[in-house]
DNA sequence: GGCATTATTGAAAAAGAATGTCAATTCCTA
DNA sequence: TAGGAATTGACATTCTTTTTCAATAATGCC
């Protein structure tokens, strides 16, 4: 995979702003355009401590805000708390589906969604920059703990006579 | 509005756990029911405070969490880290457009993705319990600001001669 | 190439939010 | 109403995000 035409919009964006193109900045943002998914300013600095050691969270951190203003990077946030940050082309997809029980993520991507959200930006003359789009909800294995704790709660609590 | 569905669900899911249902439980809840939109901890607290001042923010954070987990509440994240917490009511919409330069957020609507979001709960196994939908771009006015800027910074920089 | 100016870095501290602790209080059951 | 368990609320702790500031590195000028 070639991340060049990312590189070269995060080169433009730094010296647009007049800023300096630094030997950390280059590798963070390396890092974040060749490890795909979503992922916690932690786990991009672990990434980046393989690569060099010498960088600091706190640089690290500066980086992704000002991918994030370039346009590149997205935060995203689910229910943990924890900001995200994943790559904002216009190709990839942000749509997840969040087991709000045990925190599990699926990707998700369906082509009509991306049809109608281009549609709507357009309505309301908007340039898409990037979207998010969390599914909310209880996966099948926890709908069924759930479920039997529900049912313990019941047998256990008192023999219910009553039923509803 | 009359929100005896609500505090009848709740009360029903504090009786199954085997829990207390104490004056504090029933005021917090009852200011989460009247209390429309997705709101801040602090938020909450503030209200709950001006109703009874000697309950505590970790007895409303906890009436909260409790809310999450008899599936009466969502705990939602926008992009600025603090959790809000909202009805987790089937008919609630969370779909915005953000200017990510001005802040502005349109609220929007389209009963096509509504379908859509069903039909994929309904594909992964998933009870779903609400979604966060965000799009995010440049409004009409920002996009052209930022293009005069543009221009402005490559007119400064040197004359530009071209036209863009 | 060397020097001054300015931006950047990174360790540590601060700020802020979420969660845990525990003695005092309140609630439920009998 | 008494006993035992659950709950409460002030405070402490943990965890993440953000700021601070002296040291360092990059850029432009000569």
């Amino acid at each position: 995979m070639d991340n060049t035409a990312f590189h070269n919009a995060f080169q433009e964006f730094i010296s647009r702003k007049g800023m300096n193109a630094t030997a950390q900045r280059r590798i963070i943002a390396e890092v974040f355009f060749r490890f795909p998914g979503h992922h916690s300013l932690e786990e991009f600095y672990q990434r980046v401590q393989q690569q060099d050691p010498s960088i600091g969270q706190t640089t690290v951190y500066r980086t992704l805000k000002l991918l994030c203003e370039a346009g590149l990077a997205m935060e995203i946030h689910f229910s943990d708390g924890i900001a995200r940050y994943e790559l904002a082309a216009s190709d990839s997809h942000h749509d997840h589906m969040v087991c709000v029980a045990c925190g599990r993520v699926i990707e998700i991507y369906d082509p009509r969604i991306e049809k109608i959200q281009h549609e709507l930006a357009r309505k309301y003359d908007f340039l898409l920059r990037g979207h998010v789009h969390n599914l909310y909800g209880v996966c099948a294995s926890c709908a069924a703990r759930e479920q039997r704790e529900r049912q313990r709660a019941d047998g256990g609590g008192l023999p219910a006579e009553k039923e509803g």
